[in-house]
DNA sequence: GCAATTGATGTAATAACATTACATTCATAT
DNA sequence: ATATGAATGTAATGTTATTACATCAATTGC
């Protein structure tokens, strides 16, 4: 998938999402989006549905917000587990992928019959510019 | 901490977060504590706020919802990291802890200077009996 | 062409989750 | 007894997400 075959309102939610220096609530997006014609909160959650299908865009779970892939030219899904350190003081995020904590996940899933679906790991703190 | 020396609030809380099958949200918490005289949401979220300090409870991020720590006889906060596996039919959660796992995280985040705060390790999917 | 299907959109209403603000009560330490 | 800090009660509000229903657009099969 690339940002080519997006909808009118994909596009536009990605375009905020991928100019934005933090991650964005579905709310501060929609408010960014009224100038182009957006009214209700369904047109930013169902357009963010399917970047998140795409793989263009990830929710952090811990601040209900979301936040553009680091690197939405290659197919994120495919780089496995992703992780992310989230500054609580400038917002800033980092994504990351380690095969390690991958396999050692897997594994513990695997140990138990567990059917793993979509697996969050999220670090709340202080990044190096903030401290 | 122990659970003896809860507040009426707190352990009314606690009791029905550990007598329930799986993680429940603050609102169905508040619904379950209307007969002993609770009315209003921060009666809940309070309780649960020590509850999480004290390492009673756990916080699930990805479900909005609490669940009762799996061994609060021990201090749950030294066992460092924890980490849970959900399941999304039945709503089994359980929760583990892993070396490995944190010590990468550790790792990453020291080579970045990112000071970690709240470490969030959640495993959606289907657990053995559901699959 | 034209119905049928499917995916996307527009809009309103509502549900679910969480916090702010302020007054009061309780425990306990001086 | 009184000052302090912790806990509580209550109402109002703020924030996040979904349901329901109507409409529109692109695609497919005939
Ligand atoms: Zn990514
Ligand atoms: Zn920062
Ligand atoms: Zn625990
Ligand atoms: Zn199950």
């Amino acid at each position: 998938m690339t940002t080519q075959q997006l909808t009118r309102n994909q596009g536009l939610v990605f375009d905020v999402l991928s100019h934005s220096d933090g991650p964005l609530s579905a709310y501060s997006i929609l408010d960014k989006l009224r100038d182009s014609g957006f009214r209700a909160p369904l047109q930013v959650y169902r357009a963010l549905d399917k970047l998140l299908e795409f793989g263009l865009v990830h929710r952090l779970e811990s601040i209900n917000a979301f936040v553009a892939c680091a690197h939405p030219e290659e197919d994120c899904h495919a780089h496995g587990l992703t992780a992310f350190t989230i500054c609580e003081t400038c917002g800033k995020v980092t994504e990351f992928h380690d095969h390690v904590i991958e396999d050692r996940l897997k594994g513990f899933a695997r140990d138990r019959n567990f059917k793993t679906g979509k697996t969050t790991i999220e670090i709340r703190g202080t990044c190096a510019g903030c401290a």
